[in-house]
DNA sequence: CCTTGCCTGCACGCTGCCTGAAAGTTTTCT
DNA sequence: AGAAAACTTTCAGGCAGCGTGCAGGCAAGG
């Protein structure tokens, strides 16, 4: 199932990343996803890489991993910004027993993200540190289709006006499918976006969360969420 | 039904600070969440360059690390205020020692916080004094929300017209809880503000401390503290 | 009619959260 | 200074919500 599906995301985008990352599969998978995502990414596997590579190309964002070969995530920033830079950052970090280090990760406009993460959580985190951080900007924090509304920063998700209470998952699920309405998503694509990149499970996942999502936010009319069979689900309004 | 969309950070105000400390890893962290926090900041790493700075900046409030690799902070006050300012300033001091000194600054509309510290102290520490020194700008001491009440200057509590009692952690635990109201603040994010920044327990002590908040300010209808599974808390009115 | 893919109820184990209580620390009082 | 009180931090038990797999049933398409 593991395919990456190509699609271009809407909006938010032709930001420039730099993604720091030493270990070359994840550092794959990020630069493509978020490339896909629309992001323009340039890419360092070291310390020392990532803060010349800052310097020479001015990134909108970094995602850097805290534990690097040479320097520590901390040290990338600090040079960096000892350089004038005043760039956001979202921090990629272990989740295992000894994590002193994840203290002052949310500082400043900066978040974090634990691995291992899924895709949907991490340009869900570069999206709200560019939000926060873009001034004047303004990009909108709550997704609209329909009469479905979700909002990205106080999690709150309505449909027709009333207030839905969704898990973690389903709010994961819900907004890939709102990001991409009118776009058919198979369930392996789904997969790889929503759920962490370790997740070893099985496909009918996607169809119990799909369940659970209908149940809750698509149980009047018209319904939004659509089956197609032997291809996937879409999110979109009934044909006219 | 949905909220009021789009907060800005409590930004007081825009003021100009100056910080100096020639510890560059807490200066990094000064500097990254005062500018988060709307000020227009500037830094220096040792005495000399801190009073080169004020000249040039005129600064409306100077953070100032009393102990410093050539002059003590007291030197670098003096020089500036031979040179006619009158700068406010915010010491930042280690916990022995050279109190009494100290003591004899903050009469004069000073103040200063001692080493570790909380940012949540630092800031509101820096807005008592920008506001006792700025005239006519008026900016509150009491914030309100809903039937909650928190005055940062007595330090009293009232829930529903009614005086709470609240230890000095469950205060700036509130206290940040109220300046976000309506943002969703993880545990990770509230530990990172509330608590001092060398501070290595775990998340589990947030909610220890939501848990005694709830109990004494949030035990009458409508609750205001709300938890949100698997993301964080949210200071909010329930949802309509 | 049969095949294939999808839907969904159910059950199990896990995780995140809440809270009481104990241990450790700081502050206050005498 | 010593004792008492207040506060902070940790630990552990309990509980509800959640993620996941399974299996029986249903619908669509040939």
């Amino acid at each position: 199932m593991g395919g990456m599906a190509a699609q271009t995301q809407p909006k938010q985008s032709e930001a420039k990343l730099l993604v720091v990352e030493d270990d070359a599969n994840i550092l794959e998978l990020l630069s493509a996803s978020l490339r896909f995502a629309g992001f323009d990414v340039s890419t360092a596997t070291s310390g020392s890489a990532a803060v010349s590579a800052a310097k020479n190309t001015t990134p909108d964002l970094v995602v850097l991993d805290v534990m690097l070969p040479d320097l520590d995530g901390f040290e990338v920033i600090r040079l960096m910004r000892e350089g004038g830079q005043r760039t956001p950052v979202v921090f990629l970090t272990a989740r295992d027993g000894t994590d002193d280090k994840i203290r002052g990760l949310t500082l400043g406009g900066d978040d974090y993200v634990t691995k291992p993460f899924s895709l949907e959580e991490l340009t869900a985190r570069i999206r709200a540190v560019l939000r926060r951080t873009t001034q004047g900007d303004e990009e909108p924090s709550r997704l609209v289709f329909a009469d479905l509304e979700l909002d990205e920063e106080t999690h709150e998700v309505y449909r027709a006006g009333q207030r839905v209470q969704l898990s973690p998952t389903e709010f994961k699920l819900l907004r890939y499918l709102m990001l991409n309405a009118n776009r058919v998503l198979s369930k392996a694509q789904i997969l790889d976006h929503v759920w962490k990149y370790d997740f070893r499970g099985d496909d009918n996942i996607v169809e119990s969360y799909i369940s659970y999502l209908r149940r809750k936010v698509d149980n009047v009319q018209p319904r939004l969420i659509h089956t197609l069979r032997g291809v996937g689900y879409v999110l979109r309004k009934p044909a006219v």
